[in-house]
DNA sequence: ACAGAAGCTTA
DNA sequence: GTAAGCTTCTGTT
């Protein structure tokens, strides 16, 4: 090695547990091998491979390492016995891609260096040396902190999960102190995970303070006298010589007598066919892919190659010996081709789950059909646009003769109310996809200015072809995120039926794990295939154009891969519904819920424009006034929006008392905040928050609203997303109508906006304390249960238990605290928030919290218990069977955990919530029209649903939707708690509310 | 032009 | 303490 040469060292061990933890669990489709972090190994030393042959790039490794540990026993045990004493065992599915990870190093033809009686650690900090001796510079990849105290002028860091190059102000940036007081600074805070002792009570802050002002550990010892803080001077008094054993645990070893040189670390090119053998019997087809195509290769012509699986647990060490076995791979890859994949022959003629026979288990048939969908190539070139009615005929004979079809509109807005159809595309088999431009124009540089571009199928003449195949009850039909179509569709005057759905597929069961339900996500996570990205031909920002001005090949090649990749997605995900027990959520929660949205969508709610107007110049008045004011007693103009010059002027240049805490280190200006100096008599905050709620209903009520008005319908039609959140909610957005004011006065009058069409009224019928109710049947509260039943006020009823004060008379102080004690249940309770929200002190909080669980002991049984089941689980249920994953909930960092666990509690809570009123919006149109009744849902809030009818139905109408709402949950669940329903109708939101 | 923080609205 | 979406400001691309 010599002056100018680069050194990459790839902690290997390290990322292996970070890719475990980061990335979603992958398995090898073919026979469940855990595969995930093996997987973002390879991409990750792919894409370094990648870099080193672009000089563009800069840095440029000439000498290429990946450095493991050997197995847990290394010379500090003997320094200190319990140093990584209490690690516990790796999981389970790790265990395996130990030895994988090793093979796959060696695939890449790169060194795999591990040494008995030292960690990678060390062998890294060797080699750094060595390289800076002989004039090179170092980059290791990895972003653990214990090998920040290497880095230095030729060493540097790299992060390969975040993209981050970590160099010396990085370092100083994150901990406070340069590279080279790392060691003190670890020695002084210890570490939990590998049982490093440090001192008790310092953390990494205090540390970097306390070397900031002694220098460094030996001078801090000598002098710690000197330290102001009792607790911390005796800390460290006591535990000087547990910091200095701890310096000597966290220091690496730079000499360690390793058997390769540098010599043999010379970056070799990559051994294209040796790479892609490995990577085909992993099963990841699009690195192989990508490898074969940088490389030369021909993939198809090369054979998966051996490896061998070790499960036991010495799968630590090195990967030679015991228990290798030849990996299942190639003949079960083999034989799930074969079972039903490759062509339009063998597409199952219905929904694969009806078609599992006693042979099978559901999961042996998932993981088959998951292969058959995978294995297939996406070939972009295959696809086929179609410009005549007689080719488009052929195909939807094609679609009908095989049962099953993909599909997905293509238009010119993410507005489904406002888009228009610009091409239709489908599937009938992984790889045959075709599409039908419609209506796609030519360049706005057009003198013609956008005229239709030739060769298309009048929209007219297509859909009355389509029509038949999208209404045809024995063809099912596929989409990702149906709604979006069905709106579109719905105002051509096509239905689409029978449907499924894969993003609600995804939703149900993987609801609550990482990565959205999205096309792209789910592609790359169950096909290991990216999709041509939307903005890479229609553009983004200011380059963006509709689609239909996008040339028509690419228009082919990305929507019917769309039809294609959505295909191939059911193909994966609709087997495993069964195999989990989770077909009556998608059948009866999700699934129905889709064209009763549509048509609430469609229907939109009236919006009055004048009031809007007038409100929002009111408004302006109200603020421009506090503006003047504000300005006045600041003695200067100032942006009043902004927290930043905000917080300078109330804290800094006016000294206003010590305003709380933030996080990035600015004054916290939060209503709070401002509400406390008002109450000590200051002037300012009172009118900045009276300021800030003024603006904040102009800019997100009156002026935005009459923009979401439809220039066609004259009413506003807001967008319900049905795999948005985690616990099975709705979300409203463009515009969002489930943040609508009524708590302020002020803010109530936007809902006198929204008005009923002339001759009708607004019904609102809303849930009376249902996730209470939900929580005493769930939690089964005998004292809750009686409450219900008897309609008695139930804070009061909870206050008299608790403070044992009758409820007649009882202060509304008391009253109030209950019901804050009860909303802390529904959200997992903690000490320090009920503290908050009622702002008392944390120990009067957890008195509060005591007595209540004294008073209500099935309370804490319910809070343990669904604790306990989720991280048993990863996951907890609803009453309707619902699931809703935690993979954080078993988490080593406890605050992580604890967020995980307040989640879980009032997930089961908020969640069956949500499936009751799914429930009754599922039935309600039924009912209605079965009562004879006109009466159509517009909104949903959450426990709200908001109806449009004649006026002289109104009477009639709101006994129908109390019935339906009140009895959603029969016969699915028999609920023993009563669901109350209010409801109320005017001509506007807000007195119907 | 975009991303993240801060702040505010709802159930 | 739970679950969302939107606007403004601010700093980076």
């Amino acid at each position: 090695m010599k002056k100018g040469d680069h050194l990459f060292l790839v902690d290997g061990s390290g990322y292996i547990f970070r890719a475990y933890h980061a990335l979603p669990p992958l398995t090898r489709k073919s026979d469940g091998l855990p595969v995930g972090a093996v997987s973002g190994f390879c991409n990750m030393l792919w894409k370094l491979m990648l870099d080193a042959r672009n000089t563009e790039a800069g840095v440029v490794p000439t000498h290429f390492a990946v450095i493991f540990d050997y197995s847990s026993k290394t010379f500090r045990n003997e320094l200190y016995p319990e140093y990584k004493a209490n690690r516990s065992a790796p999981p389970e599915d790790l265990i395996p891609q130990f030895g994988l990870i090793r093979q796959a190093t060696k695939a890449f033809e790169l060194p795999c260096i591990e040494m008995e009686g030292f960690e990678a650690d060390d062998l890294i900090a060797t080699y750094a040396r060595l390289a800076c001796e002989a004039g090179g510079d170092t980059t290791i990849v990895s972003s653990d902190k214990d090998l920040m105290q290497l880095v230095g002028p030729s060493v540097s860091m790299y992060d390969p999960m975040k993209d981050r190059q970590i160099n010396i102000p990085e370092v100083i940036e994150k901990w406070g102190v340069p590279p080279e007081k790392m060691i003190d600074l670890q020695a002084l805070t210890g570490d939990s995970v590998d049982n490093v002792p440090g001192v008790p009570g310092i953390g990494p802050k205090t540390a970097a303070q306390l070397l900031e002002q002694f220098g460094d550990l030996d001078t801090l010892l000598a002098r710690a006298s000197e330290i102001k803080q009792d607790k911390r001077r005796q800390s460290i008094i006591d535990n000087a010589e547990k910091a200095r054993i701890s310096r000597e645990l966290v220091r690496l070893k730079i000499d360690v007598p390793v058997a390769d040189g540098l010599e043999d670390f010379v970056l070799q090119p990559p051994n294209g066919p040796k790479l892609i053998g490995f990577l085909k019997t992993m099963e990841f087809t699009s690195l192989t892919r990508r490898v074969a195509e940088a490389t030369g290769t021909e993939a198809g012509e090369i054979e998966a190659a051996p490896v061998s699986v070790q499960w036991g647990a010495d799968a630590h060490g090195p990967d030679v010996g015991a228990g290798a076995i030849p990996a299942a791979a190639p003949a079960a890859a083999t034989a799930a081709r074969a079972n039903g994949g490759s062509t339009a022959a063998a597409v199952p003629s219905s929904a694969p789950s009806d078609s599992g026979t006693a042979l099978d288990t559901p999961t042996d048939l998932a993981n088959k059909i998951a292969a058959a969908a995978v294995s297939e190539k996406f070939d972009h070139a295959a696809y086929v646009t179609i410009r005549d009615l007689a080719t488009l005929k052929a195909w939807v004979a094609e679609a009908t003769e095989a049962g099953v079809v993909a599909f997905d509109t293509e238009t010119s807005s993410l507005d489904p109310m406002q888009a228009e159809l610009v091409g239709i595309s489908f599937a009938t088999a992984p790889g045959r996809a075709a599409y039908v431009p419609l209506a796609h124009k030519s360049g706005r540089g057009d003198l013609l200015g956008g005229g239709l571009v030739e060769n298309q199928i009048p929209v007219r003449d297509a859909l009355a072809v389509l029509k038949p195949l999208l209404e045809d009850g024995s063809v099912l039909k596929i989409a990702q995120n149906l709604k979006y179509d069905l709106v579109v569709m719905n105002r051509h005057g096509v239905d689409i039926r029978p449907f499924d759905d894969t993003m609600l597929l995804s939703y149900v069961l993987d609801g609550g794990t990482n990565g959205g339900h999205g096309m792209d996500p789910l592609s790359e996570k169950w096909l290991g295939h990216t999709p041509i990205a939307f903005k890479d031909i229609a553009g983004s920002g200011k380059n963006f154009v509709g689609f239909d001005q996008v040339d028509i090949d690419k228009a082919t090649a990305y929507a019917a891969e769309d039809a294609d990749v959505t295909l191939r997605l059911w193909r994966v995900l609709k087997p495993r519904l069964a195999a989990k027990g989770l077909t009556s959520v998608y059948e009866r929660l999700e699934r129905p819920l889709v064209p009763v949205l549509a048509e609430m969508e469609q229907r939109g709610i009236s919006v009055d424009r004048q009031i809007l107007s007038r409100l929002s110049g009111e408004l302006a008045q109200g603020a421009a006034r506090l503006e003047d004011e504000i300005n006045t007693l600041a003695g200067e103009r100032f942006n009043i929006g902004s927290p930043k010059q905000l917080g300078d002027i109330l804290f800094g240049r006016m000294g206003l008392p010590g305003g709380t805490k933030t996080k990035t280190g600015q004054w916290s200006t939060s209503a709070q905040v401002l509400e406390d100096l008002a109450a000590e008599g200051h002037e300012l905050p009172r009118k900045i928050v009276d300021w800030r709620q003024l603006t904040k209903l102009k800019s997100t009520y009156t002026d935005a609203l009459p923009g979401f008005i439809n220039p066609e319908t004259k009413r506003v039609h807001t967008s319900y997303a049905l795999a948005a959140t985690t616990t099975g909610r709705l979300s409203s957005s463009d515009p969002n109508l489930q943040n609508i004011p009524i708590r302020t006065a002020e803010g109530r009058k936007i809902r006198t906006a929204f008005i009923a069409d002339k001759g009708n009224k607004l019904i609102s019928a809303d849930y009376s304390q249902i996730e209470l109710r939900v929580l005493a049947h769930v939690a089964d509260i005998a004292q809750l249960k009686q409450a219900f039943a008897d309609g008695v006020d139930i804070h009061a009823m909870t206050a008299s238990e608790m403070f044992s004060v009758p409820v007649e008379g009882m202060p509304s102080e008391v009253r109030r605290r209950a019901k804050a004690i009860n909303f802390g249940i529904i959200y997992g309770i903690s000490a320090f928030g009920l503290a908050n929200q009622l702002s008392i002190p944390r120990e009067e909080a957890s008195d509060y919290i005591k007595k209540y669980f004294e008073r209500f002991p099935g309370i804490r049984a319910y809070m343990d218990e669904t604790k306990a089941f989720c991280r048993d689980t990863g996951y907890v249920e609803t009453i309707f069977g619902r699931r809703i994953h935690y993979p954080e909930i078993r988490s080593s960092n406890p605050s992580v955990r604890a967020f995980n666990e307040r989640a879980s509690i009032n997930a089961r809570l908020q969640g069956t919530a949500a499936d009751i009123i799914r429930r009754a919006m599922i039935r309600m149109d039924d009912a209605l029209v079965a009562a004879k009744l006109s009466a159509r849902m517009l909104l949903q809030v959450h426990d709200e649903l908001i109806f449009e009818t004649i006026e002289s139905e109104v009477a009639a109408t709101i006994p129908v939707v109390r019935h339906v709402m009140e009895n959603a949950a029969m016969p699915a669940a028999s609920m023993s708690v009563p669901l109350h329903v209010d409801a109320n109708a005017a001509d506007s939101w807000d007195e119907a509310h």
